[in-house]
DNA sequence: CCTCAGTAGTCTCAATGTGACTAGCTGAGT
DNA sequence: ACTCAGCTAGTCACATTGAGACTACTGAGG
């Protein structure tokens, strides 16, 4: 209801958020896309209890919708769940933006990868973006390198090495991308 | 009391460990070094509560003895605490050992480095350790990436990558600490 | 004398994660 | 026909962690 500019959720609630909008689905599923088995566990997993809550709070939030209980294929009732267009609005904006620190790559980025490949969509931008987000720092960083002395450059060593593979990381991924 | 082989801590209580038996101290003066102002949070941060929590059970454990509370120089009691000599023993050997996964390096490895650097003792047996550690995991890693297809190359290819990071890394220290 | 800054430690609350638990439905065996 | 194992669907209670406020004691300065 509210008209926030991005709603602030974790990473739980906004993966649970693209999965819905993919296509209507219920708790159980998603449970099971994002456990150990799961295809999503492979990136990203997320346990019961913490999906469910995620849906929970994304209906307080009014990003995603409670269909009356449908019954099930096989098994007991379940309640479907859609994505409002406020819902589809934000996991879009989401998607396409960059993970702020090196840090949260592993998290964010590749949940994102992750979420893009499943519906078929273009990397490139994103790839980009972040990319673009990590040079500068990426660069600040070398040129703190020569400074630091004593424990501080084994820890701007650390850094530095990290981001650089981070950044072969997204380059490998731009290079593999086009020729398809 | 109980002849474990080797206790299971947390990191926190390790690190917290490990700095007791540096020389006693007590609660507070850890907490600070801790936190982000403090030396030790430049690498690693452990939240007051946290410290405080890992103080009682490290001596529940029988790791560390908290002494009667002493008047301090300025302030309020407080109580000193001192390693057992068990606790003594257990650091030694949680020092020495390696980080069993690459995504523990920069949590433990890095905390390990940074204790050994303020205590003036060599990095260059755990910095060996832990190469031979990642070496074997790293090879079979990049064997699997010719055949990874889809997302699963991604994935494979962002673990390459972050491994190739810390083996730079390592390699990079091992030079930097001989020359002294 | 009072208050302020620093020291020392505790408490409560929210979020997250783990594992067990309820409960409906279906098909295989008896 | 009966039941019971196993899948589907979701919930509950509990432990751990972390953030932030809160208590309380002390000495210094106005």
């Amino acid at each position: 209801m509210a008209a926030e500019g991005e709603p602030s959720l974790s990473l739980a609630e906004w993966l649970v958020l693209c999965l819905i909008c993919e296509q209507p689905t219920h708790g159980f599923a998603l449970a099971v896309l994002l456990s150990a088995e799961g295809e999503m566990g492979r990136v990203w997993r997320i346990p019961k209890p913490v999906v469910y809550r995620a849906l929970q709070r994304l209906e307080h939030l009014g990003l995603v919708q409670a269909t009356e209980h449908q019954p099930s294929s096989q098994g007991p009732v379940r309640s479907l769940v859609d994505a409002t267009p406020a819902g589809r609005r934000a996991a879009a904006g989401w998607l396409t933006r960059p993970a702020c620190h090196n840090r949260d790559v592993r998290s964010e980025l590749l949940v994102k990868l992750a979420l893009l490949a499943r519906q078929g969509g273009d990397p490139r931008r994103l790839v980009k973006a972040q990319r673009e987000q990590l040079v500068p720092v990426a660069r600040a960083l070398h040129d703190r390198l020569d400074a630091a002395t004593g424990f501080d450059k084994t820890l701007v060593l650390w850094r530095c090495e990290t981001m650089a593979a981070t950044l072969r990381f997204l380059d490998a991924l731009a290079l593999q991308a086009v020729p398809e």
